[in-house]
DNA sequence: ATCGCTGCAAAAATTTTGCAGGTAA
DNA sequence: TTACCTGCAAAATTTTTGCAGCGAT
């Protein structure tokens, strides 16, 4: 149980085997699609889809689009929405075969992000299921705190 | 450990209280604040501005003080923020000498919301905060799943 | 009598949608 | 060819802000 360092395993999912995950669900490989999955492959954390469209080779999509398209690979699984408490939605990429659970820890001064693939015992969770009558539960975990850098003033 | 059930002790803070922490602060008591905080006092559960603006008697004040306010009371400690996926900030009322942590169990398909006293243990966040230098950790929680009037199609 | 607070209106920021044309399969 | 996708523009949401006047202290 430590912090990921954000192995090779983890981000190098080829943009081939992507898009081609599109494929299989007869979903089209565009110009757009590509270039959103490639600009979430280089970057190791959630980017809002304002990050995506500034990020990407000379406007190559509308933003309109990388809206429809975080929605169409969320419900693919392919993708995750994070909240950090400013309004507006991050993604990072899933890996195949992931379940992309995993949770961050946000620096409240600059935003730095660091990924943290700690949790909590699963019998918590079941727990908390059982005692409520719920199914089909999931979480959200996010920590906050002051990142070295910040510390100095 | 078990559910929170809500207990008065937690919800009974008499208004005139909380207008009192209002008063050493030097802040003015004005009576959008007063309907504000009796409206957050009737509800056991987090709720939007616009639910805030909805519940309140007969357009009281403004969507716009709303928002004020809950900045001024945020910053105070006297509410909560808390975010749940669609999005819109929600806010809960801290009891005085309560830090308000606690979490929540929302439906996914009807947005009922039990909340949670749980919570992992504390060593596992000190030690997120120690392996990555950070100070003056916090942490949101929030669990999903389907209640169990949803599960009965 | 202050000075903070409010309402109103306008603006900003984020996200969604309609539509006509373009393109992957 | 034929759906699916995209760009563009407009709209819908959520939140913030400017300003003049009102009101708590």
């Amino acid at each position: 149980m430590k912090t990921r360092l954000h192995s090779k395993t983890t981000r190098q999912e080829p943009l081939a085997d992507l898009t081609g995950r599109l494929r299989k669900r007869s979903r089209r490989v565009t110009g757009p699609r590509q270039a959103i999955l490639e600009t979430l492959r280089q970057h190791a954390h959630p980017l809002t889809n304002k990050e995506i469209f500034a990020a990407m080779p000379k406007g190559n999509c509308d933003l309109a689009t990388i809206y429809r398209s975080m929605h169409l690979l969320e419900e693919m699984g392919m993708v995750k929405r994070f909240h950090f408490g400013d309004g507006a939605a991050r993604f990072e990429l899933v890996s195949e075969g992931d379940d992309g659970h995993h949770h961050h820890l946000v620096c409240v001064r600059c935003s730095q992000i660091v990924e943290i693939e700690d949790c909590f015992p699963h019998e918590l969770e079941e727990a908390i299921a059982a005692r409520n009558g719920f199914k089909a539960i999931t979480h959200k975990l996010e920590f906050f705190g002051v990142c070295p850098r910040c510390q100095s003033p």
